[in-house]
RNA sequence: GUCCUCGUAGCUCAAUUGGAUAGAGCGUUGCCCUGCGAAGGCAAAGGCUGUGGGUUCGAGUCCCGCCGAGGACACCA
């Protein structure tokens, strides 16, 4: 249990003896918040609850405070209750309860950190889903960073999650990559093809009209038309789903699916979901098209589900990606049954969400089991200027450039250092030259200290067994087993709230107190009149470089021994 | 024009259902390595939280107006 939601817990019971012995009048029992205070001297946590309870008693907040203070319970966790104007009660841990949880978390382990939820919940992050038609740029390495960062954050929580990537693999942009690679092919064959005019431009396309031209020479020249321009989209995605894949793995990203958008027709999905629509009077044909009627649910406008003939020639391509999100998001709820289904979506796509929210609505489905999760904008910056980036011009910096140039670590660090819902102002120049400074090596530079001091116990024969964790009473081993606990704290807030911008900020935290513990407590000594103390910290600081190790992966970068 | 997100130290960003004197990193200035990794520590300077109102015991956080940045408003995805 988490020690805030014990002390709230202890606050309750001591309103409750309070009121018993008339210190307080009578009031229903409300909810009780405990916190973390700003302030040291305010202790390590802290309650509002005497402000908000005034009105209710009708006394003043510090009376009441004082009132809880005075009956809370004792407890082995707690060494100090005050009261504080204007109306807190302020809680400080006992140091010999702290002290013992350095034993409890090199117990944990590798599990420490892990929280256990009310409800154990099957879980789906569904993240990056990037039109397979060229590499990936750096908005969509944020994506994955994000997606699987809360996927790791929600495992930690204690819910059963699944990560998938959503193939396109049915829209017209897999189509325009087909007719660019298709003209491409013909020219590496010395054909003059010429080139879409909304194709993609990259040096990719013109690789893979080689590679296929050598590969298969000219047998699409032989076939029809459309049928070599739809075989050579296909091939050409295969390819770039593997690059894709391969610069997700880069980054540590990886799924458990990979959910083609195309077997929601295949397998009757769209089907099934189009007549519970129509069912409900939610399709209407108009102008050749069909439309979903999200006006009748409320929404501004409705909008086109299946595009009428005269726009698209071919049947396979009139569902527009709306028709797909529908029947995709009643196969993660309603067939596969996800208690939650989170989406991972830029900011260009958050005037989608109430539509597909509505849709979900208008299928019966829990509309809270559908969590979409909109992240804005990076902004790429070199030599002072804004980097345009265009996947049909072929002109961006592509993630795989940017993994090679500043590293996986420090770009998945960065990528998740901020709020989703704040745009990110990349750089470039100073990500490079700087990189060393990046505040990811400083949390890998705390855990490779850990590393080095633990070696160098081993070679001078100090050990912690039988370390005696009650001499741990310096006030920077206190510090630094206070911000170890921490770590469950976050995990909640980040999965709660789907908030994994909070774990590099205390990885942050945590390393700059581990350093500070450093400059001024000796770990290994030399000196036989500390060997007691030595073997305490060598507990200590391994429990310091399990909770870093933890932390460093659950924001996917490594947690390197030597640097 | 309507809607969404954002505006906090010189720069990049935090700030846990609205809580106490708004915090880090980088940069700047000054200290600290002849015992565990100086990719480090300690300290200083730096703020009317874009702006004007409102809500209340209390607002960076909630509401309204204005200014500025990015995004969305297709039979594109």
């Amino acid at each position: 249990m988490l020690i805030k939601n014990h002390l709230a817990d202890l606050v309750k019971q001591a309103i409750a003896a309070a009121q018993n012995a008339n210190a307080l009048p009578a009031f229903p029992m409300p909810d009780v918040f405990v916190e973390r205070p700003q302030k040291k001297e305010w202790g390590d946590f802290a309650t509002s609850a005497p402000l908000k309870l005034a009105r209710d008693a009708k006394r003043a907040p510090l009376q009441i405070a004082q009132a809880i203070a005075a009956h809370v319970p004792s407890d082995e966790t707690v060494a100090k209750v005050e009261a504080s104007a204007p109306g807190f009660v302020n809680f400080t841990l006992s140091d010999a309860w702290l002290a013992r949880q350095v034993d409890a978390i090199l117990a944990a382990g590798a599990r420490f950190g892990d929280l256990e939820p009310p409800r154990r919940l099957n879980i789906q992050v569904e993240h990056v889903s990037v039109n397979p038609t060229g590499p990936m740029h750096v908005g969509s390495g944020r994506n994955g960073a994000i997606g699987d960062t809360l996927a790791n954050v929600l495992e930690a929580a204690g819910h059963r999650v699944h990560r998938e990537f959503y193939i396109n693999d049915n829209g017209s942009q897999v189509r325009h990559l087909g007719e660019s690679v298709f003209a491409r092919y013909a020219q590496a064959l010395g054909k003059d093809e010429k080139f879409p005019d909304d194709g993609y431009q990259g040096a990719y396309v013109i690789e893979m009209g080689k590679q296929f031209a050598q590969e298969h020479t000219d047998k699409f020249l032989q076939m029809p038309r459309a049928q070599a321009v739809r075989e050579l989209g296909a091939l050409g995605m295969k390819i770039v789903l593997q690059q894709l894949r391969a610069t997700l793995e880069k980054m540590n990203v990886r799924f458990d699916n990979w959910f083609s958008e195309r077997s929601l027709y295949t397998g009757g999905t769209f089907d099934t979901v189009f007549k519970v629509l129509q069912a409900k009077g939610l399709v209407v044909e108009k102008d050749g098209a069909v439309w979903f009627a999200a006006q009748e649910l409320g929404e501004e406008k409705d909008a086109v589900l299946i595009r009428s003939p005269q726009v698209i020639a071919d049947p396979d391509a009139r569902p527009t990606y709306l028709a797909s999100d529908i029947a995709y998001v009643w196969n993660k709820v309603a067939v596969r049954k996800f208690d939650r289904a989170i989406y991972v979506w830029g900011a260009d796509h958050h005037g989608d969400v109430p539509r597909v929210l509505a849709a979900a609505r208008a299928l019966g489905l829990d509309p809270a089991r559908v969590a979409i999760l909109i992240y804005q904008f990076v902004t790429l910056k070199r030599g002072g200027e804004t980097v345009k980036m265009s996947k049909r011009t072929g002109e961006f910096v592509t993630l795989d450039e940017l993994l090679e140039e500043v590293g996986p670590d420090a770009v998945r660090f960065m990528l998740i250092t901020q709020s989703a819902n704040a745009t990110i102002d990349f750089d470039l120049d100073v990500a490079v030259k700087h990189s060393d400074e990046n505040p990811v090596y400083y949390v890998q530079y705390a855990h490779a200290r850990i590393a080095s001091i633990l070696k160098k116990a081993i070679e001078s024969g100090v050990s912690s067994e039988d370390g005696d964790v009650s001499l741990l009473t310096h006030p920077a081993e206190l510090e630094l087993i206070r911000a170890m606990l921490r770590l469950q704290e976050v995990v909640e807030l980040a999965a709660n709230k789907l908030e994994p911008h909070h774990l590099p900020h205390y990885a942050i935290d945590l390393a700059g107190i581990f350093h500070s513990f450093y400059k001024q407590c000796r770990v290994v000594s030399s000196d036989p009149a500390d060997a007691a103390i030595s073997r305490a910290r060598l507990k200590l600081v391994a429990a310091a470089k399990n909770t870093l190790v933890r932390t460093l992966n659950l924001i996917g970068v490594t947690a390197p021994e030597t640097m």
